[in-house]
DNA sequence: TTGAAAGCGCTAACAA
DNA sequence: TTGTTAGCGCTTTCAA
């Protein structure tokens, strides 16, 4: 590939007088200036990256590592940092994890060998502590959605607030008997939705699942307790809703519904959902870790911590429940 | 960050003998060997991958550009290929495409300046003809879906063949009336269909859309042919299928539906589509990029061309039309 | 305004 | 088995 080099030797100039008119033109007389463009333009001329950040000692990249959850907003995220970081003259290194072959170690081996400037991380464990303080502090880490590290930036979402805006949601509706299939850590704000309003917490409608939902424990948890209404997790709602449909039950009127986390289905089918604001997500991340990177405080850095509110989209899955005699008409 | 250099100083030894202690570890005796890996470990060193790819002259890197369009499929595509080329010690720098702001241009340019050892496309034309032309031939260059380029290698998915799939699976069923929404360079699988099962091609049901799909221009072509079938594609399948929810239609029973194109929404819906084998995909990407990588055959180079058949899902939005009168009491 | 020279971290030919 | 040396393509002092 044409370099520096060949392009002083047909401009008859040296490589710093080259190299200074790509990357300090205003010292470099017009005209110099001029032949070595058209030269360049002649040769088909692209900078090498590699060489350049092998000197200076940055490298325009930043590594992402994507958990291997089936989440869509993850892609969503992923594709509105890449334009942002694009447009910052950044280039990012994907990486996807994947279950017992590739692990955040793995993935993250070949980032930090690229010389990345950060990297985005969305662990939900320490597992690897201990390869992560190895890593120099040159490189800068922002974990996203989630927290495991204190001494990282981090830009979480307030999932518990989330969850209360569903509940309260149905609440308000009329809906006393929710489903609940869910994570523990947002379970809070399902309780503190009903406690608010002065309600009974029924406890014996949460499920707390670490592991996807299956249509059998569904099926099963919706003939028990004959709920009005269903309150689900992402990956849980995809089973959920896929179980009512094969149920012919008709949302919402025989069961409304609340899916935590925006999709395409949702979207489609006229779900209500809990959604995160996407851009305030992109703009959050890149921009702290850029600052991070373009002002590198040496010695006791304070964590920025950024939490993000998520909100309600209301479509038509939810029914308006009049009284307690049309719930139990139900 | 810690360098070989650094390595070297503390273990006694050249430079040289560090570097082939990592690159060549069978010339190097086993007790210095050792010693370097204990105190590499306790340093922290991470080889510095942009010093070796300048030197060598291969990156292990590929770059990949995602255009624009929502379709989840690009995106496994992509998760694939990130996960297969990760397995080979491939990094991937990924760029989207948005219209107006980052073109094809935009985003080649920064990953031909990170010497990358491949490119990944989905080019649909020539527009950035004189571009290609000018990177290197290094770079190897694989279309992925389309073939705008005769010079480059290319996978490519028999489109028109799938979509004679799903066509006769409706005809099949006794289903005349199909009213077709997609792209033209599909639709000759339709009038295939038709033809071969000796049926006249309904002309009036074919429309050719190379814009999204509006809910009006798809409620009136309902409205004026009584379709007892939909077939449509990608994106336009999800307005068919929204606007048909909209409108209470109910598939099966009122309308039967195939989309091109496999997705979650689908799935869950129990939607029946012409699916494209995922495994297939990434293999033959990622063997045919790295063996023109690693085989490179200067001079003239034939370009392979793969095509890839999809196939049928079959799942419940396929009704089975019994007779002709059937038919008209629809 | 330009050039010469050193060096970023690594590899590889050559010599020892 | 190891060390010396040159060089990948670039930037950046320092000197002219």
């Amino acid at each position: 590939m044409v370099s520096l080099k060949d392009l002083s030797k047909r401009c008859g100039c040296s490589v710093s007088t080259v190299s200074r008119a790509f990357s300090n033109p205003d010292i470099v007389k017009e005209e110099t200036k001029h032949n070595i463009f058209s030269v360049a333009e002649e040769m088909g001329y692209t900078p090498n990256a590699l060489a350049r950040s092998l000197k200076n000692t940055h490298s325009q990249t930043i590594g992402i590592i994507i958990p291997s959850i089936d989440n869509l907003f993850y892609i969503e995220v992923l594709k509105n940092i890449e334009l942002e970081l694009h447009k910052r003259d950044y280039k990012l290194i994907v990486s996807f994890l994947q279950p017992g072959i590739i692990d955040e170690r793995a993935a993250l081996e070949p980032i930090v060998s690229a010389r990345v400037d950060g990297i985005i991380i969305f662990s939900d464990n320490r597992d690897n502590e201990r390869y992560f303080k190895r890593i120099d502090k040159q490189i800068r880490i922002v974990q996203l959605f989630t927290r495991p590290y204190d001494e990282y930036d981090s830009i979480v979402i307030r999932d518990a607030d989330g969850m209360e805006l569903a509940a309260d949601c149905l609440l308000k509706r009329g809906h006393r008997r929710i489903l609940y299939f869910g994570f523990s850590d947002r379970v809070e704000g399902y309780r503190r939705a009903y406690r608010k309003r002065g309600f009974p917490v029924p406890e014996e409608l949460i499920y707390i699942e670490d592991r996807p939902l299956t249509a059998e424990i569904f099926s099963e948890a919706l003939q028990d307790h004959h709920p009005t209404a269903v309150l689900t997790c992402s990956l849980n709602s995809q089973t959920a809703i896929q179980t009512m449909i094969g149920q012919k039950i008709r949302i919402p009127e025989d069961i409304s519904f609340i899916s935590y986390d925006d999709s395409n289905w949702a979207r489609i089918m006229g779900i209500t959902v809990i959604a995160h604001p996407l851009e305030t997500v992109t703009e959050h991340v890149v921009n702290t870790l850029l600052e991070r990177i373009h002002c590198p405080q040496e010695g006791g850095i304070t964590p920025v911590r950024i939490e993000i509110m998520p909100y309600l989209i209301e479509r038509k899955s939810v029914r308006y429940l009049h009284s307690q005699a049309d719930e139990t008409r139900e």
